[in-house]
DNA sequence: AGGTGGGTCAGGATTGACCCACCTTCTCCATCCG
């Protein structure tokens, strides 16, 4: 099989980035597949081009709707018919249709949620899936202990499906995060194929503050003088507004904010016009940036550091995709831990919650028979006891995962006593691992050795050469990327390499 | 969760006591409203 061919006459590219020829390979042989490839290096291209060779349909398994509409559009520019994203977009004649035969289409996307659907899953057995696709696999260890927990039960869909050649990417997977993936998804011996995670042309910065007075207008000055465009992320919605204020009282023009607290529409306003150059900032917090298509962003500053290095990776991994120098600034002030602290403690019920969840649904269960319809259960949980979507959703995932909940039913007359140690147990660990996580932040910044060093032995690997422009604890000069200094290189003094950068853009 | 920062008020001219707000990430589905 000539894989250079197929890649020519498909994709139109002439030869393979590093990593994708191999990953291809192991997964034409059938092999199963977990690989971390570095941001930016075309990972979609590892089950695209399997698709055309092994024929019949292969399933996408994308966390974002956004993620998923966007490669099917590239898809379709580059004359794929026969692809689908299976998404709460389609009306009902469309899903009818589509259900009715999968095997029509050769891609189809679908969010671990939709997975959950048994007709969905009904029409997949019969269109015989080739490859079974987790993109951005890391969510499954992100995410799917507590936030979006349908990411854990992608294992069962798996074998549920017959288990077909199973292929999960990411860019930013530990060992213990690749173990977990292996794990979850009941891999048995898949092959791990992993490339550094290093990109040398992003330099690291960590400015500790005297105060957040000082943070301010630090932000305000470098975000001023860098070359643009540029993220500035924080971890609150309110901060990403204030700020994004702010950088316009001084001076920034064309700058905007982005958090998951907006309306629909102007989410999409706002990152379209980031990716179309009519902006040059971005305040956001966390909710920015997965797929986003954009080669040419400088700067990523963290106002606030995210919670663990994993996410800090997967940030700065956005800048730099262009291949161009660019810069990862972090501003640090002590007081920023409060907000790590109250973000891990609020991501999970507490104690206090999982108990008074438990003592209604023991009172219900009297009145009642011991069986209590769900939906309405699910109401009042949220109207009287005020318990957030996010806590009752890890609450019932392990109901349903202990027979208390089944169908649209809770049965409130078994014994509760276990489910609860149970569930106290799960989130004290989940609550560790995280403070764990947000430790290893905290060394990072404190740490005196080099900042690549450090980001390259978390994930087991060492720097086998340093970049001229490396990191503040090796010498580095702001300066060296403020507005002029690039145009200025490239306009003049190296054309070669503009010529090269204009040629890798057409390409 | 919990520690902090800001605002208010009493009572007294500066400060302490007290309360409140803060606080990310996504999809699906059902229901309601226009």
């Amino acid at each position: 099989m000539n894989l250079e061919a197929v890649l020519f006459e498909r994709f139109g590219y002439r030869s393979f980035r590093e990593g994708q020829k191999e990953v291809i390979q192991e997964v034409l042989k059938g092999e199963h597949v977990i690989a971390t490839l570095p941001t930016g290096t075309g990972k979609s291209l590892c089950y695209q081009l399997p698709a055309y060779v092994i024929g019949g349909p292969i399933l996408i398994v994308s966390p974002l709707l956004s993620l998923m509409e966007d490669q099917v559009q590239q898809l379709k520019a580059r004359g794929e018919k026969r692809v689908i994203a299976f998404n709460s977009f389609l009306s009902e004649e469309e899903r009818r249709q589509a259900l009715r035969d999968l095997s029509v289409y050769r891609y189809i996307y679908a969010s671990p949620e939709i997975l959950q659907a048994p007709a969905f899953i009904q029409s997949l057995k019969r269109a015989k899936l080739r490859l079974f696709v987790v993109d951005e696999a890391h969510c499954i260890s992100q995410w799917g202990h507590d936030f979006r927990m349908d990411y854990s039960s992608l294992g069962d869909v798996w074998k549920n499906l017959g288990e077909p050649t199973c292929l999960a990417l990411t860019a930013t997977a530990t060992k213990e995060v690749l173990h977990d993936i292996q794990t979850q998804l009941y891999l048995e011996h898949p092959r791990i194929l992993t490339y550094s995670i290093d990109r040398p042309n992003i330099a690291l910065y960590v400015e500790q503050v005297e105060d957040m007075e000082q943070k301010k207008l630090r932000v305000l000055e470098t975000v001023k003088k860098l070359q643009k465009p540029g993220i500035v992320y924080c971890s609150s919605r309110t901060w990403t507004e204030s700020l994004a204020m702010l950088l316009k009282d001084h001076g920034t023009e064309r700058v905007a904010f982005y958090h998951g607290g907006m309306e629909h529409d102007q989410r999409l306003l706002v990152q379209q016009q980031f990716v179309n150059d009519q902006l040059d900032v971005i305040c956001c917090t966390s909710a920015f940036g997965m797929g986003i298509n954009k080669s040419d962003i400088r700067f990523v500053i963290h106002f606030h550091l995210p919670t663990q290095l994993e996410s800090y990776l997967q940030e700065i991994g956005r800048a730099g995709r262009d291949g161009e120098r660019s810069l990862a600034l972090a501003f640090y002030h002590a007081s920023d831990e409060d907000l790590s602290h109250s973000l891990i403690e609020l991501e999970l019920p507490s104690v206090s919650i999982i108990e008074e969840v438990l003592r209604y649904l023991h009172v219900h269960a009297r009145n009642e028979n011991g069986l209590i319809s769900l939906k309405e259960f699910e109401q009042n949980v949220a109207v009287y006891l005020h318990v957030n979507e996010t806590h009752w959703r890890f609450i019932k995932h392990h109901l349903q995962a202990h027979g208390i909940i089944r169908e649209s039913w809770i049965h409130a007359s078994m014994p509760l006593n276990d489910v609860h140690r149970y569930l106290v147990e799960v989130v004290q660990k989940r609550v560790e691992a995280k403070y764990r996580k947000l430790h290893v932040m905290k060394q990072f910044v404190h740490s005196s050795i080099c900042r690549r060093e450090q980001l390259l032995h978390y994930y087991e690997e060492s720097l086998v050469q340093r970049p001229d422009a490396c990191c503040d604890r090796c010498g580095l000069n702001l300066h060296d990327y403020e507005g002029t200094s690039r145009s200025v290189r490239l306009e003049f003094t190296d054309w070669k390499s503009e010529l090269a950068r204009l040629l890798k853009q057409s390409e």
